[in-house]
DNA sequence: GTTATGTTCGGGAAATTTTCCTGACCCTAG
DNA sequence: CTAGGGTCAGGAAAATTTCCCGAACATAAC
């Protein structure tokens, strides 16, 4: 049985979150919170496995409660349920120690799922999410980036801009085969599998501008 | 002899240029004007093959005298040649109809050979902006992301966040031949090539979020 | 001077992916 | 019912990527 505690400040909406979690069968809603306040407290002496809880709360946001719950219990698996879906958000979220991110745009299983994925020990991305926000790690990825060498680090410009294998080769006058040699260096230096993160990456680091109009 | 009207504000700057284009042996700068105004007058009496110009100067932009050039002949040859390089200005100059652009952080030759490429009715962007803007037709861009079916829309997603064909596979529940197969006609659709100008391409329409933090 | 060390550039061969074509299946509209 | 379009995926060939390697060159170190 995964012990869960659900935090949200709509007496309806977590009744409905109840219901959902626990006609899963190995999920067990063992206590609400409507607040911030509240969810510390009982999360401190209820010690459920994983706390679910929404981001917008009275009584200190969601996010503080994440970083209080850690600095208690570095090890509590934190899932956040929120409508927001910027990554922004998200990222202040993962950054202060949540395991799990839905949006409630998600479909209602994806809850389930973000509950047992979180104890197991995995984290949990809602999928309308892009996975990077996961994989990433804002301080080492400027240090990624400043493993490439300059010739690396054009290239990796002009990939991140879109352009073909064989437009970077003519433009900056190597061999296709050198851009592409190049090319599988700097996505596993960055870290990443295809052209379409490197280009996220870019604009990120202000490698290239926001892509236009 | 490739004939060229340049504009500028700056003397100094107009005299630099001039020189740079003379000394390539086949253009000759036919006249000058330090405004728009004044760059209008003279091209609509001196019949140059290209107008060179620079996009901030007194007396009607840079934007406003490629328009009425335009209006007055359709078929003129404007190069811009501003030190800006914001993709918007970019975009705003290439739509009022510039056949080319050129930034000043460019490598000097650059500008000959770009006032022959407009010459030989070619356009020219500057290497160090994404070729992009120059396919981009925003209009019919659109219209493209309107025509991939409600899958295809579902896996361009996917991709343009960075996920791999294997994570999209697994995400939709599909084989990883469906959605490469899918992945050629996306980009067949939307007319690019790599995954990194799909993902500026889905930025750009607001189909996935501004890439985080 | 000579020896590391690192960057750059690309070849070769194998592995993987993309591309293109095709067919099955399921809808829906005519 | 049939035609057309969307969806899914296999097969085969083509293209690209990946991985390993060596050469050239520079620079710093000994």
């Amino acid at each position: 049985m995964i012990r869960v505690l659900l935090a949200d400040d709509h007496p309806v909406v977590r009744s409905g979150y109840q219901r959902l979690l626990e006609q899963a069968g190995d999920i067990q809603v063992i206590a609400e919170a409507a607040d911030g306040e509240a969810a510390y407290a009982v999360f401190v002496q209820a010690a459920a496995d994983v706390l679910v809880t929404d981001l917008s709360m009275p009584g200190g946001g969601g996010l503080e409660l994440i970083r209080r719950v850690l600095a208690r219990q570095p090890e509590a698996r934190v899932l956040v349920f929120s409508m927001h879906d910027s990554p922004q958000l998200v990222r202040r979220a993962l950054d202060a120690g949540a395991r799990g991110y839905l949006t409630k745009a998600s479909a209602p299983d994806c809850l389930t799922d973000a509950v047992r994925s979180l104890q197991a020990g995995r984290r949990y991305l809602s999928p309308d999410l892009p996975p990077s926000l996961l994989l990433r790690d804002p301080e080492h990825e400027a240090d990624r980036l400043a493993s490439l060498t300059a010739r690396e680090f054009e290239t990796f410009r002009l990939l991140a801009q879109g352009r073909s294998v064989n437009e970077c080769a003519s433009e900056l006058k190597l061999s296709a085969k050198t851009i592409s040699n190049q090319q599988t260096v700097i996505k596993e230096k960055l870290g990443v599998s295809t052209s379409a993160a490197l280009a996220h990456m870019a604009i990120r680091h202000g490698v290239i501008p926001e892509s236009g109009l």
